[in-house]
RNA sequence: GGGCCGCUAGCUCAUCGGGUAGAGCAGGGGACUUUUAAUCCCAAGGUGCCGGGUUCGAGCCCCGGGCGGCCUACCA
């Protein structure tokens, strides 16, 4: 087998075409459809559309070639009949996957499928690799997110769940904007790893000669926004974090946070269940939505709840801050929690929800006051010592958000540091980085604030039924694949362009 | 990171107690004037992920590696 027959087999021969600069569409596959549907079988409608996209089926009868061709709304079939089809023949010799142009009345076929008869066609992109199978498609995972662009046309669900994620980044930055809230723009080189619990990627700018991380949240940027005057401010952008993948983990996800001055983290309680159940409506056109077989109803308001309540309720067990470090400690362990030296109460407890607790809930449902020790930017509960001003939302079983009454003292901000350099001590790698700039920003005032934090993949996976987070990105983390092109591969190598070597 | 599983033609999948790989679709050639994954005929297409080992003989058994999936751990 040579060299060349081998890329014979993997790309089919240069075909030539003279391929235009530009291309007048007029009209997409699904507004004809809206339009044209209620045709009597047979009908001619006299009126002429152009539309462009790729031909993904071919049905030669000799003297008719039925095509169909997918453009980003749909599909419409091509009637091609010999005799009214300019270069017929050519059109016949079409291959499966190729782009192109196509002009003609709109007509319903005796069979009574909606269809355009070509009075002008014109190929805009000959495609050189051969078509998946026109019925499965691709199957693969590995395919499917390394090849996302054969992906997204020949599976329709990860088209339409990309398609998804888009419309809900849109519709979300056009609520907050409707709610005086704006969109900002805030570091990726961070030389502080803080404002998360999260071990960072670390880079090196040449020039400066200095380590930066890339951020692991924009946390506190935005806040300094605030005390700058900002009052109301929003980021939607890529976080990276050094961690484990999986179905709900990608290393870079993006995250939206917003700080709202003046207001306090039951404000944001609101917020969330409102604009979730507006996306939803939006999305998938109601808020009792299914999500892995399982029903789940996103209408506001949902239910709020402490999370030592919902340990009680779950396991009978009435724990508090206040008790004794190591009679919770013997209670963390009885649940099967490792526990680690440095852990003081606040720490057990939460171990002890996540453990215990969190994976039984579904949702939608507000989990409130988290324990001060976990909650290094939170402000003190106003009523509850020990514990702080803060939730999480569990939806579909899965976290969705975080969020607080902001932590405005500085003094008190500086000691929750403190307590994280601690734990970095300890070996806790995802310990918050000491800002001592942030400190300082505190000091010139940050008035109450409530702040919110949403990983927008989990919500796009949520309200398109995605479960796995590598289904709503474009493109996921993987590991390089070594590609090969027929033009640069070596005897010994194999010339192919989809395969590992 | 740990455990389990997978990798066969461009795509989707077969085959076997270890005896030298087979089909559909795509691609090539041909037939067909209303098809719907069209159909029919012909020909072609494989370093069975890579590298070792065992064996007279390995896609199949063993070891190592690569890439992926699921579960698990951390987190959103």
């Amino acid at each position: 087998m040579t060299e060349e027959s081998t890329e014979a087999a993997e790309t089919t021969e240069a075909r030539t075409f003279d391929i235009p600069y530009r291309f007048e569409v007029d009209a997409t596959t699904a507004a004809l459809h809206a339009e044209h549907d209620g045709l009597e079988d047979g009908e001619e409608t006299g009126t002429t559309a152009t539309v462009a996209g790729r031909l993904m089926l071919k049905r030669d009868q000799g003297k008719i070639v039925f095509g169909v061709v997918q453009d980003g709304t749909g599909r419409i079939q091509i009637f091609a009949p010999a005799k009214t089809t300019p270069d017929f023949e050519a059109f016949t010799k079409l291959s499966l996957g190729d782009w192109i142009g196509v002009t003609g009345e709109v007509i319903k076929t005796r069979r009574g499928e909606l269809s355009i008869r070509p009075s002008a066609w014109t190929v805009l992109a000959p495609t050189r690799r051969p078509f998946p199978d026109k019925w499965h498609g691709i199957t693969d995972p590995d395919t499917r997110y390394r090849q996302r662009y054969v992906d997204l046309w020949v599976s329709e669900e990860s088209n339409a769940a990309l398609r998804a994620r888009s419309r809900i980044m849109s519709l979300t930055r056009r609520w907050l904007e409707d709610r005086d809230f704006m969109e900002v723009e805030t570091p990726i080189f961070h030389s502080i790893a803080s404002g998360a619990m999260a071990r960072p990627f670390t880079t090196h700018h040449n020039a400066l000669d200095i380590d930066l991380f890339l951020r692991i949240a924009p946390e506190l940027y935005l806040k300094r926004l605030t005390v700058g005057g900002f009052e109301r401010v929003f980021e939607i952008g890529r976080v990276f974090r050094n961690e484990g993948i999986s179905t709900r983990h990608n290393p870079e996800f993006t995250m939206l946070e917003l700080y709202w001055a003046y207001a306090d983290y039951h404000d944001v309680m609101e917020l969330v269940e409102q604009l979730v159940s507006h996306l939803a409506m939006e999305i998938c056109g109601t808020t009792t939505i299914e999500y892995d077989d399982r029903e789940l109803d996103l209408a506001a308001p949902w239910k709020r709840a402490s999370m030592t309540d919902l340990i009680a309720e779950h396991t009978g067990l009435d724990l508090s801050v206040d008790m004794d470090r190591d009679v919770l400690a013997d209670i963390a362990r009885e649940q099967g929690v490792e526990v680690k030296d440095h852990y003081g109460p606040g720490k057990l407890i939460l171990e002890i929800y996540e453990k215990t607790t969190e994976s039984q809930l579904w949702g939608p449902v507000f989990v409130t006051d988290y324990p001060k020790e976990v909650s290094p930017l939170s402000r003190d509960h106003r009523s509850e010592p020990g514990l702080t001003e803060r939730f999480e939302a569990i939806v579909a079983g899965r976290e969705l958000c975080n969020a607080f009454s902001e932590l405005i003292d500085p003094d008190e901000q500086l000691e929750r540091f403190e307590g994280q350099e601690a734990d970095r001590a300890a070996g806790d790698a995802e310990a918050m980085g000491m800002d001592l700039d942030y400190i300082r920003a505190l000091e010139y005032g940050l008035p109450p604030t409530g702040g919110l934090g949403i990983g927008m993949d989990r919500l796009v996976m949520l309200l398109t039924g995605s479960t796995t987070i590598r289904d709503v990105v474009l493109f996921p983390t993987l590991r390089a694949e070594q590609v090969h092109h027929a033009d640069d591969a070596a005897p010994e190598e194999n010339a192919e362009g989809s395969q590992t070597a």
